[in-house]
DNA sequence: TTGACCTATGACTACGTAGTCATTATGTTC
DNA sequence: GAACATAATGACTACGTAGTCATAGGTCAA
């Protein structure tokens, strides 16, 4: 390339990299060149010399629409910054570890480990000198990693309050899977909550953080026939499963039964939902991840726990009208 | 790192990249010594010797429920085969050529153009030597790249077959984006099949494939009150908005209009909604795309067009049960 | 015992860039 | 016009690996 441009090497980097240092005529004929042989910088070489490969990994579970969303926000919110999503998904949490193996051979810029399903012992071996980490929407890792989080606890809290509003007098939360630590602290807050109220609330484990799973415990439960007053459901996708599984099961929601989700994703607000729920403020929640990975200002170890806001959807209004 | 173990370097690499020529003890000498000093190899130095990343780019829209499930599905396949996915999001067709400039400075080992905007022009500038890419259900790429794609056209051929058995007398396809070549492919198939039956069908666009798009467009058709027997939707996400706007304005579907959609999601077998779709195959046209791109044997620009199957919802069931 | 052969390892170079330093040409100041 | 600052460029090296070639020792059969 530089011999096609009758330049040296070094020349042909300021081209492409300081522009300002090189005189306008000796640019235009290095960019002649460049288009006649179809050269393009090196990204791999720039890396290699520089230390820095603008890209950020993200470690996020294949499935579930709510990972998605924050998959598709970090990518937007990064490729606003020039920087690319490196991406390692896994299906389940022992590829966790195939994932983690394959981050530290690239040298990322920074790493997001998105995932509540990540157990601790791994997360304390990404403690490491070298990219930043940050842990999104995983309690766990407080004091293990920086953590970028919703409020999961003041969440629910604050669905109690508007639930309470309509007049309930029992309820019932209904969990994806226990381990996870945000259903853990969503469930504290729930369980809390109503109990300042005087209510209890009994925890049920669907098994999993899909639709399916919300639709199978929905369809047990209205076998049982005890019905409570509200079911509070630990994700907006499980909550999908609930609200059909109990309208198949002859259940009215909202008549017999209110629900409510968590995440707001899109369909919550759909017609045929319509699904009160925790709001999470995705691309808030992202900048500030992208920011405390790019920052170079702000070494400490600081964690972030941002408020979500309550949409008060039909399936928690009492009086149809 | 060599000096830390007593060996040289090339036998370092030997460790990690080709543990058969290492003996035993020597190995071991190798990893206790990185496990001492935490060294791991650098996969940036390796593909600038290599020529080769491991990566795969993809560049796909950042909104779409659909093509988050094709993006979800390569990355599982990749990783599989010891592949990372490397995002190049955009959210406007401005933003591609952004997304392929940076695509050209990583020397990636393939490329995945996913998405039906991308105009002929940016296609014609990615046929060039290097790494592979491939169009994924993309037919305006057709004759320009290789391209893989479920069977559109036969697609809503099959839709019409399924329809017309239940007796439908007028018809209407609602489309998404009209300049979209999915969109123009499928209502041709839908246009076809009608119009061997005798029966016209009127193309209407939403402006986006999206649920509020569809939701606007049954709205407006509904208080036209001219409705047809069977509203065919490009993509399933707008029908579910097609479905809700239906209803909100007191139609019943299928009681009044029979709705099939198009793509498969994961949403459409939801109790809810239960949409009559064309089901595409996303994994095996992953896989096909991933063997393109992968596959050193065969170094064709052959194309895959795979038909998809349908499934038969409650959408277009006439009789009640 | 000797040559053929195999195993385990080291020495060396290239991959394409960025950064440091050196060099030359071009002003600029008194 | 001498001393000096500035602009534009080249030469050179290191980044960490993979691949090629060379070397040292060991095994085996004739």
């Amino acid at each position: 390339m530089a011999a096609e441009a009758g330049v040296s090497q070094a020349t042909v980097t300021r081209v492409f990299s300081s522009p300002g240092l090189v005189a306008p005529d000796t640019q235009q004929r290095v960019r002649d060149a460049a288009n006649r042989i179809g050269y393009v910088p090196n990204a791999i070489a720039r890396s290699l010399k520089s230390q820095r490969t603008d890209i950020v990994g993200a470690v996020v579970p294949t499935q579930g629409e709510y990972w998605q969303s924050v998959l598709t926000s970090f990518s937007r919110r990064l490729a606003d910054k020039g920087k690319q999503l490196l991406l390692f998904s896994f299906a389940d949490a022992d590829h966790v570890v195939d994932a983690l193996d394959a981050v530290e051979q690239y040298r990322l810029d920074g790493l997001v480990l998105a995932s509540s399903t990540i157990s601790q012992e791994h997360l304390v071996r990404m403690r490491r000198p070298g990219p930043r980490v940050v842990a999104f929407n995983q309690p766990t890792a407080t004091g293990l990693l920086p953590l970028v989080s919703v409020d999961n606890e003041a969440g629910t809290s604050a669905l109690v309050e508007h639930v309470a509003a309509q007049g309930v007098a029992t309820a019932m939360f209904v969990g994806g899977v226990a381990e996870a630590s945000t259903d853990q602290m969503r469930y504290r807050g729930a369980a809390k909550s109503l109990g300042d109220l005087g209510i209890a609330c009994p925890y049920i484990e669907a098994g999993a953080f899909t639709y399916d799973a919300g639709y199978k415990v929905a369809s047990q439960i209205s076998e049982g026939l005890e019905l409570p007053d509200v079911m509070m459901v630990g994700s907006d996708e499980v909550a999908f499963g609930v609200i059909d599984g109990l309208r198949t099961a002859g259940v009215s929601v909202p008549g017999d039964v209110l629900v409510t989700g968590f995440d707001g994703l899109p369909q919550a607000s759909w017609a045929g939902y319509d699904l009160t729920t925790l709001v999470q403020p995705i691309d808030v929640l992202v900048d500030e991840a992208i920011a405390m990975l790019l920052d170079t200002e702000d070494p400490g170890e600081r964690s972030q726990v941002i408020p979500g806001t309550v949409y008060e959807g039909r399936t928690t209004r009492r009086i149809n009208d």
